[in-house]
DNA sequence: GGTATATAGTTTACATATAAACAAACTTTT
DNA sequence: AAAAGTTTGTTTATATGTAAACTATATACC
């Protein structure tokens, strides 16, 4: 259905081109709900699981800077202090200083990773189920479309 | 270029869907921080820019309910009360009480209109030619698959 | 060695988002 | 008409995001 219908807009969209960007937008925000529901049994959000699943798979057992989690999650090393306060709080990762002491290294619990064992699989499984109604080769599209989009901005 | 390229991660992503969710959510992010740097130079956040051109649009002399706002912008209620909050702060916006005494209307002020003629042209340019990287027929597939994820969310 | 510069993390102030509980006003049911 | 239910907006508590100013530490350069 388009967004025009969905939000029973009165008029069309300016362009193509700003339809497009709409989409963009609301599709992930709609994405992102989702993700909320799915995770809130677990008791976390989406973004602390995105936090753990890339320190588990980019960290292993060595851990990961805040300045590392903040560019792979491409957020503001600010944004970082307080996502790993609550973590730590939540006894899912630790903070230890590093020999450059500028750094810190944050680790998963034990605690996390027998969560992460918990959710994984599930989490794959909802992704193909929500992805799934995209062909491969639209998924492929869409993949080569946002590529695309991120190189000129 | 490929997420696992431009984020430098170690191993491959889980699935080709895996892959297209986290597309989607990095682009989506690029776009809104794009969307804060056009909008920041004339006072504006994105938000409340599309607050503004909602109430533009589909509002016209009447002006919109808090709730419609919140079903245009597919915001919790909760969210609206402190947008619109921002804006009246800001002079951008009246809140009016309707004949029905649960509603609130909202009116674009005069200043408002004066400024969204100062930056619509320009906004139009500014989406032209980000998602003109794109071809007529990857928009048009960009909008088909978003539309496809968002019907079975 | 000492100064300048860069990097990592924190703090503060603020905007945006949710859920849950609430009050006020309308609608439906009986 | 009274009770029950629904809708609208607000408040509170909390999470996530930014920018800017700050501290601490490390590196580069003279």
């Amino acid at each position: 259905m388009s967004l025009q219908e969905e939000l029973h807009l009165d008029k069309p969209l300016a362009s193509v081109e700003h339809e497009a960007l709409l989409n963009l937008y609301y599709t992930a925000a709609k994405l992102k709900k989702r993700a909320s529901e799915f995770f809130g049994p677990y008791g976390l959000t989406d973004v602390q699981f995105q936090m753990i699943m890339l320190l588990h798979h980019q960290g292993g057992a060595k851990g990961l800077s805040q300045a590392r989690l903040s560019e792979l999650m491409q957020v503001n090393r600010a944004n970082v202090t307080g996502l790993v306060d609550r973590l730590e709080r939540d006894g899912l990762v630790r903070r230890t200083a590093a020999e450059d002491r500028r750094y810190n290294i944050i680790q998963l619990t034990d605690k996390a990773h027998r969560l992460l064992d918990k959710i994984e699989a599930d989490y794959g499984r909802e992704v193909k189920k929500v992805m799934g109604v995209l062909a491969k080769s639209e998924l492929a599209a869409l993949i080569r479309a946002c590529g695309k989009l991120r190189e000129q901005l």
